[in-house]
Parts: structure tokens; C-alpha cells; sequence
DNA sequence: GTCTATATCCCGATAGAC
DNA sequence: GTCTATCGGGATATAGAC
């Protein structure tokens, strides 16, 4: 699950724990959405309630640790994968790829994506500010692409950007709600519908008909 | 909300009540998700807690409630709006109609719509049953618009268009994750822009570049 | 560090007065 | 029909043993 950091890190045991436990809690938050218990939490990483307290400083706490994992691991995908582009990658290619990434960190590569979905939209209003910088910095990462592609005059000019931004994140983001990696459909074949969909259209190029 | 129904209805008092627990409740659903209290739809709606019980067996079936006739509503509204073309509309113009009316039904016509979006995900899978065959109707309407768009030529032969309905399908209910009917920005831009995306995609028409 | 046992709180639900 | 009062279940959180 993501890319191995560059530390080896000898965990402790308690990191151990640590970590099995809030990886367990974005499994949970993923498919049954906020209202999960802590029980199901604790009895899915092997230990009982009152260990989660030892880590955590209780739901609420836990909660916002994997909301804010999620949150960097999406964007450090996305910056991953733009690294990865050879240099003379053009800002259509960007585009591209960062939309690629945005949607297979969601439906492929980790449960936090996912659990973040279900759960900032019930979040106390006060608690959606302690993450409001990386939102943002996710969704300006993204918003950026879109502008520099139009100023490199591959996108249409006359396109509001934030609204198609907002259109595209929220096609990807609601994936969530209907893909599952089991029953045929691949996220591949669904990645590529989606960007085909969002740079072509689906309508016929009027040039192209005969008639 | 939604159009006048054809028989006036003399309504009761306790009909008139119902039917205020029951916006209320969809408003509150819509605002904060599966989770409000009974005691806040009942504030909202002017009576104490107890009181509901009158008018519904419990919280259950006020949900259940709330999801019927929210998707009962958007059904209904796409299909009238679908009657109101002119007889030589061609599909894609039904399709472009639908869509349209999908989106305006969810961001402008009621609370209904958008709570639906926030609480399905998070029943029970016996509960969900009970909405299987709405669900179904309302899917299906939409996919078969696309297939008679793309049997009659309008739409790319290669799309899959379960996968293509359901990314538009999600693109409009991600939409009640972030837009406000203040703020700017207004319904119909944002469906402009939805619609010139999926039919048009964002990308410049090659044939037109210049250089 | 993790457990067991328990305190505490909150909310849905019910009973019965009006 | 709507209210007030209250019960009961269930989940978070805490205390203290191991």
C-alpha cells in the first residue's frame, strides 16, 4: 500500500499496533461509513477497545488521524506519479496523469481515499477546519493542472475551470459509492472511460459523420 | 417543490404535520447526513420527539420514507421533463434533457435528492432492499437514454456506457458535496458545464488547432 | 501495552396525561 | 394529536489489574 517510505523504521510493537489499528479503522470508515463502532474497529485489528485508547485519544481523534493520512497519501500519489513523467511531458499530459492517479489512489491503492469520503461530510464543522490546508492543497494541486493546460491552449478557452474540476473530483470521488474490485469490472477500464469521457465528450465528432 | 399535484387535496392537520416532519427530515438528512437526532427534525419541524411516533413508526421508517419518495421525485421529474420535448427530439436531445433534469432535480428542485445521496450508502443491506426496484428504475431510465443515443449514432461506439452513466450519475451526486446555491456560482452554470464536458469533453477539437 | 469491568452519556422508543 | 416523563440499549470513555 503506497510506495515504501525511504527509512526502513524498525517499528515498535506499539507502532505496530499503532498503525493496525488506524488501518483498520480506514477499512471500516471505508465500507460502513462514519457510524462504525469502535468495537468493530478494535476487533478487526485483534485487540479490544479499551487498547485503542492507549494510541488514541479516544473516536473523534482517530477519526481525524485517518482522515489526514488519506488526504496526504492522495496527494503524494498524485506528485508521485507527475514525478515520474519524463520531462518533456506536456501540461495535457499532466492533466492526465494527475487525474489517472487521483482516481486509482481512490478505487486501487488504499482504504484511506475511500474512508475519507464517507466521513468529512458528517465531521463537526470545527473539526473540517484542522484539515482544511490540505484539502486545499489537493484540490489547488489539481486546479492548477487544469489552468495550466488551458494557457497552453489545450483546453477550451471559454471552460470554468473550478466548476470542472469540482465535476471530475466528484465523478472519481463517487466511485466509492458503486465500484467494487470483485464483479468484472476493472478500475482500469473504469479510469480509462472516465478520462476518455472528461478530455473527448461521448458524443460522435460531428466531423467524422458521413451523413 | 417538484410540480402541483392534479388533485387539489383538502390535507388534514395531522397530513400537514406529516408532511413537515418529513421535509424537515429530509432537510436534515440532506445538511448532516445520516446521523441527525430525532430530536433536531423534530425542533426543525415545530413539535417534540414523541410526537413523531404519531405520524411514523420510528427513525427507520422516517428514513425509509425520506428515501422513497426522494427517489421517486427525481424518477419523475426526469420524465416529465422528458414529455415536454417535442416529438422530433432526437435521443441525444433526450439524453441532454435527462442529464439536465438529474442535475436540476439534486442541486435546485428539492431536499429530497440529496438526502438520498447522503444516508443510502450507510443502511443496512436489508434496507436497502426495500429501494432495490426504485433504484433500478431510475438507473435504468438513464442508461437506456444513453443506448438509444449510441444505437442511433450519436454517441462513440467503443464507450462502455454502464461505466460512462454511472461516472456522469456520480459526477451530479458528488455535486451536493460542495455546491451552495449562494457562493456565486449557480446551478445552471454548473450544469452547463457538466453537460458541455460529457457530450463535448474539455479538450480542444485537434481539427481546430492552428499550428 | 493490553486486558476486564464499569461508569457515563446519549438517543430512540414507550407510556400515559392532557 | 401532542405533550412530558422515563425506560432501556448501546457506545464511548475511564479505572485499575495484570
Amino acid at each position: 500500500m503506497m510506495r515504501d517510505k525511504k527509512v526502513p523504521e524498525i517499528k515498535t510493537k506499539s507502532e505496530e499496533t499503532r498503525q493496525r489499528i488506524l488501518d483498520c479503522a480506514a477499512r471500516c470508515f471505508r465500507e460502513h461509513g462514519y457510524s462504525v463502532r469502535l468495537t468493530d474497529i478494535a476487533e478487526m485489528a485483534g485487540v479490544k477497545t479499551g487498547s485503542i485508547y492507549y494510541h488514541f485519544n479516544g473516536r473523534e481523534d482517530l477519526v481525524l488521524e485517518v482522515l489526514r493520512v488519506g488526504l496526504r497519501m492522495n496527494i503524494d500519489y498524485i506528485k508521485s506519479r507527475l514525478e515520474d513523467l519524463p520531462k518533456e511531458a506536456t501540461s495535457l499530459d499532466r492533466l492526465r496523469t494527475a487525474v489517472r492517479a487521483d482516481a486509482e489512489v481512490l478505487m486501487e491503492i488504499s482504504d484511506y481515499g475511500a474512508a475519507y469520503n464517507r466521513v468529512f461530510s458528517v465531521l463537526p464543522d470545527d473539526r473540517k477546519k484542522h484539515l482544511h490546508a490540505a484539502r486545499m492543497d489537493l484540490g489547488g494541486l489539481l486546479l492548477q493542472l487544469y489552468k495550466d493546460a488551458q494557457r497552453d491552449g489545450y483546453v477550451r478557452p471559454g471552460l470554468d475551470l473550478k466548476t470542472i474540476h469540482l465535476l471530475v473530483f466528484g465523478a472519481i470521488r463517487w466511485t466509492t459509492e458503486w465500484y467494487r474490485p470483485d464483479r468484472g469490472r476493472s478500475a482500469e477500464l473504469v479510469i480509462d472511460q472516465l478520462v476518455h469521457m472528461v478530455m473527448q465528450g461521448i458524443e460522435v465528432d460531428p466531423a467524422h459523420i458521413s451523413v
